[in-house]
Order: C-alpha cells, then sequence, then structure tokens
DNA sequence: TATGAATGAGTGTTCATTCAT
DNA sequence: GATGAATGAACACTCATTCAT
C-alpha cells in the first residue's frame, strides 16, 4: 500500500511537471510551480528527483517509454506498404494523442544546454526506426534505400511538425492520407 | 558618423546576441554574456533594445529579413516544377548557410512562453508560401493542391529539420536531389 | 534485552555522530549523514535526542566523561613534580589516543554560537584543573603559584594544539619530555 | 573618486563580515546577515566576493596581513632573549587589540570542511616564525634547539588561547611577563 | 551616449524536524 | 520503538534592469 502511495506521488509530480514544462517551458517553470501543481511541499520533490534536470529527465524517458510501446506493438510481418502506412498512423496517433507533450519533445530536441542528454535519446530512437524503414524500402526494391527512408522520415516529421503547431481545424486525416499515397502505393 | 557607430553597436549587439541564443540557448544566456561578446558595458544593452525579450524579438526579425530577401529574389515566373525546384534549393541553402540559426528558429517556434511573437511571425510567413505553392500546385493540375502543399512544404521541412540536427558528414546534397525528384517532375 | 539494545543504538549514534562532527565538522554534518553512519533511521535519532544540538551536547558530556575518569585515576598523593608529570603525560596520552576528537573538542570550545554551552563545560574543567595545578605549585613553594599554574596549563594545551594540529611525524615524545624538564624538576 | 568608494564598500563588507563571523560564527552566518550589516544589497556582496568561502579568505588573508606587517616591525638584531621577548610582547598586542578576530582565526584553523584553506596559511606563517625562534634558540646555545623552539611556541600559543577565551578580569600582564621570565632570561 | 556598480525578487536546493504507519 | 516520506523555512547565489556618474 506504501508502495502505490509512493507511486501515486512520484506520477503525480512526473504529470505536473511534464503538462508545465510543456504548456510553459522548462525553464519558464519554477520547481515551487512543479511543487503547486502536483500538489506537495517543494522539499518532497527531491524526495523523488535529485534535481530539475533529473526530473526532466524522468519526464523524458517516459515519453519514450510510451513511444516506445506503441512501437513494439506494431511490428509485425506484412507488405512493406502495409507496414510503412502502419508507422504513419502510429506516428500521427501518438503525436494527435498529445500534442503538447511532442510539441515539447521537439522543442528540447532542438535546444542546446540541459538537453543533450534527449538529443542523444530521441536520436537513437530515430537511427533505429531509419533501419527499419530502409530495410521496408530495401524489400520494395527502392534505388536508394537510405535517401528514401529519410525522405520517409523526414516528410513524416515535417507533417507532424505541422500537426503540433497548429490550430485544431488542421486537415490532419487528409494529409496522413496523402502521406500514404505518396509513400505506400 | 555618430550614426554609423550607432549603427555599428548595434548590429554588435544582435550578432552577439544571436550567436550566444542559438549557441547556448536564449534562458542561458544572461546580458553579462550578451554584452560581452558584443564588447559593450551591460547598460548600453539598454540604449539600444528595452529588454531581453525585445532584444530576441529583434533578432527574429533579423533573420526573417534574410529569410524573405532571398524569397523576393526567388519569384519569377517559370514552369511550377521548375519554381518549386527553386525553393528546395533556396531553402536548402538558406538554412545549411548557417544551421545553429535555424535550428533557434525552429526550436523558438516549439517553445511556449515568451515565444509566441515568434511563433506568430513564422506562422505568418508559412501561409503566405503555402499560398504560393498552392497555387504552384493548382497550376500543376494536382488533385488536392491544398494537401500537395501541405505534403510538399511539410517534406522540406522534415529535411531541413534532419539537416539542422544532423552532423556534418550527412548526404545533404542528395537528400535535396531526392525532393526534388519526388515533387518536381 | 530491550534495554540493552536501547543502549547500544544511543552509544551507536553517539559514536557516529562524533566520528562524523570531528572529520567533517558540526555544521557539514546533516543528522541524514549521522543515521546513515549510526544504521538506523533518520526519526530514531529524535527517540535519543531531542535535536541536533542535543546530540552535540551528549558528545560533549561523554568525551569529557572519559576525561574526567582519567583525572580520578591520577590523583594520588605524590611530590608535586611527579605529580604535575602525570597530569602531562595523562594529557598527552588522552589527546594522542584521538586527536580528532580533542580537535573537535579544541574547535568547538573557540567557536561561537551554538557552542556556550560546550565552553562552560571546558571552562569548567580548566578552572578545577587550574586550582588543582596551582595547589602544587604552592607545594613546591612557588612566589607566584597562580601566575606558574597558568603558565604550566597553557603550555601544555598550547603543545597538545601543535599535536592536534601536526602531522604524524611530529616528536610528540621529545616535546612532552621537554615539558616535564622544564616544569617539573 | 569612483575607486575610493569602491574600495570603501569592500572594506565595509569585510569589516561587517568578519564582526559578524567572529561573533556569531561563519555558518550561522548569512549572507544576507551580511549584506544587512555592511549597508549593502545581497547582490552586491557577489560583486566584490565570488562566493561565501571567497569572502572568508579575504578576510583570513587581511587578518594575516595585519599579523605580518606586525612582524616585519620586528626583525631587529638584538641578543636572542630582547628578540624573543619581543615575539611574545608583539603576539600578545595583537591577539589582545581584538580578542574576537583571533579567537575566529584559531577556531577556524582547527575546523575542518571549508577552512583547510586557512590552516595552510596559519601552518606556513608558523613554520616561518618556527625557523625563526629555533635560530635565536641556537644563538642561546640551547642543547636542543628545535624542542626548544616548540616549546616556546607552544606556550605562547596556550596562553593566548587563554587570553583569547577568558574574560575581562584575566591577568594578562603577569602572564605574559611569567612567560618572558622563564623563556627569556 | 556609455558605463558598470547596485539592486532585490526569484531560483534551485538543503535539512532539521515531525508524524502517520 | 522504528521508520522514512513529508514539510517549509532558510540558504547561497543569479540576473534583468536601473541610474548616478
Amino acid at each position: 500500500m506504501t508502495s502505490i502511495k509512493k507511486i501515486d506521488k512520484k506520477e503525480a509530480i512526473l504529470e505536473a511537471a511534464l503538462n508545465l514544462f510543456a504548456s510553459k517551458g522548462y525553464y519558464t517553470t519554477s520547481m515551487s510551480d512543479v511543487a503547486k501543481e502536483a500538489g506537495v511541499a517543494k522539499g518532497s520533490l527531491y524526495n523523488y528527483f535529485f534535481s530539475k534536470e533529473n526530473l526532466l529527465e524522468a519526464i523524458l524517458l517516459s515519453i519514450l517509454d510510451v513511444s516506445n510501446d506503441l512501437e513494439k506493438e506494431l511490428v509485425q510481418t506484412q507488405s512493406p506498404n502495409e507496414f510503412l502506412q502502419q508507422i504513419i498512423e502510429g506516428q500521427f496517433e501518438l503525436v494527435c494523442s498529445n500534442r503538447d507533450h511532442w510539441r515539447f519533445m521537439y522543442a528540447l530536441s532542438l535546444q542546446p544546454g540541459v538537453f543533450e542528454f534527449s538529443i542523444e535519446l530521441l536520436q537513437q530512437r530515430i537511427k533505429e526506426n531509419m533501419k527499419e524503414v530502409v530495410s521496408q524500402f530495401e524489400k520494395k526494391g527502392s534505388a536508394d534505400p537510405e535517401i528514401d527512408a529519410r525522405l520517409f522520415i523526414g516528410t513524416l516529421d515535417g507533417l507532424l511538425l505541422q500537426v503540433i503547431t497548429n490550430l485544431d481545424d488542421f486537415p490532419v486525416e487528409n494529409l496522413k492520407q496523402g502521406m500514404i499515397n505518396k509513400y505506400c502505393k
């Protein structure tokens, strides 16, 4: 029971911090803000994370965990085109399910400073994805699978960026279909 | 002469600030840092910009100016494919000419907080570009010019993002050609 | 058995605290440090001592106890010179047996703040010693026994200070003999 | 003029800090306390000293400066006994002129932690003095000049310690004469 | 106009102490 | 009695901004 409570509190802090960091920014959110939002005392934060930076790290890892889970579900034998389509749909769903969080991730990965850590995490994930996508293009008989894969991922990222930064009336579905038509047929 | 000096100093501050913000981040760069880098006294910064945020604004405007200049050069009558190719090449050149600055721009546009201003600027520019691109796809007889335009711009942004975040051994040229082949033929 | 355990735990805390205070300093040692070193929970400390300051007090008293025990052993009828020599030898042995602890005591006695308590304890002890030493110098027929006693104790303290603050290659024995020759012949 | 003011302020901070550290202790004095006592803003402290520890260092150096000045005045050709007497008188005067400061110095030199720096400074000074005293005892034809010198300095330190820790009715003069009679005849 | 010392609100972090379990 | 999570006041230090010179 104790452990459940403990986990709950840690989760509460993580969630509060993620929401604040994502909505106000990392530097403009103080640890006091996080404590207030999480409903705990300032000092308690340091029972769970030993610094603000460490809290950020934990957030990033938890976001990537969600993302990794989704990827594992997806790895099944299919035709290359079906597979690529699944990737597109999965990523769109992931990002649409919480734009703020993903905007935060993208922002971090572009920032210098504290965040080198996050860049590495993301880049590693990207490399793994890239390998997978390259092999799909090889199966398709692409003339230059690496370039095709980069184009594919670049397009996906660019579209997701548009999703992230645009308002609600954005034609997400059409865009997704457009990409599927262009890359998975 | 005074006015020349004045302009020089303002430029020096802008340049120093841009370099520092781009390389160390906005929040992790202090006004003292900027003053030192620019070779002026801390207090002098406030003769040219009334706040740190205002200095940031001025930087953004100056970057967008460069970008706009390039765009104006480019608008000439051509076939749609040639025109789109020119956009691609222009943007690649722009971003490659100073990755750090553009990384900074992308990062800002994804950040909440102080930076809403920059998002609007960028979004406005994007909308204008979008209109132009849409009309090119109309000329090409596209079935859904708006979606095609978004795909085009998304792909371009995504690839540029890859350029920005990747190391020097990145196959920029091949990628550019790949996009041209896929979108301008 | 319970009471034995209890005593053991209290002793363990005292010893841990003394070692840490002596080696790292009072203010730079946290109650958490003490708990960890003593192998008990942080909260348990407060079952035995009601505050950090109180813990310090208990330590001081325990050190002075050791010191008092030694003195009691020593009070036996002898010639004044032999008696004074015994004092010198006893103090040297005491201090040499644990330099860190005695360094800590001397340091405390010189510090303002929390430690007024310790100063009084020490001063009281010193006064008692002084009385004893004065009476020995009276027996010796000293012209000014009080001054001689202060000189004696001052010299002893000063030499012990040298012992405390110096490294291992220090000529302790020679110094002790030197003082004995100068004051007990 | 500016520089005079600047020096004045730095001096004011040093003096305020010394008084507070000496009367309340280093750890129990906050930088806010120092600022208030010195009549400046908290932030201003950091225009002159880059940390609390650095402020302490500056204080120690300034105290040792005073002490060194006094020593330089003293080095003149004399008989060994006269020279040693001068040392005794000089040290007594120095310490009596500001007991609190010297109590602080002695306390620091016995404390672990931040203060290793001060110990080294003091020990170095002591070594230099020791050399001088040893050579005086050599001149006197002492059988073991090193031991005699250590005894001399130990006695002096021990007596000064008594001066430092005792109240105002203390027979300083008699004690000083006592030591002179015992060591300089 | 140029300067940089002065300011003080605000930051991340620590830690003695409490108390529900 | 034993525990260690929770607390919040206090700390050293930063930095955008001001203003007397």
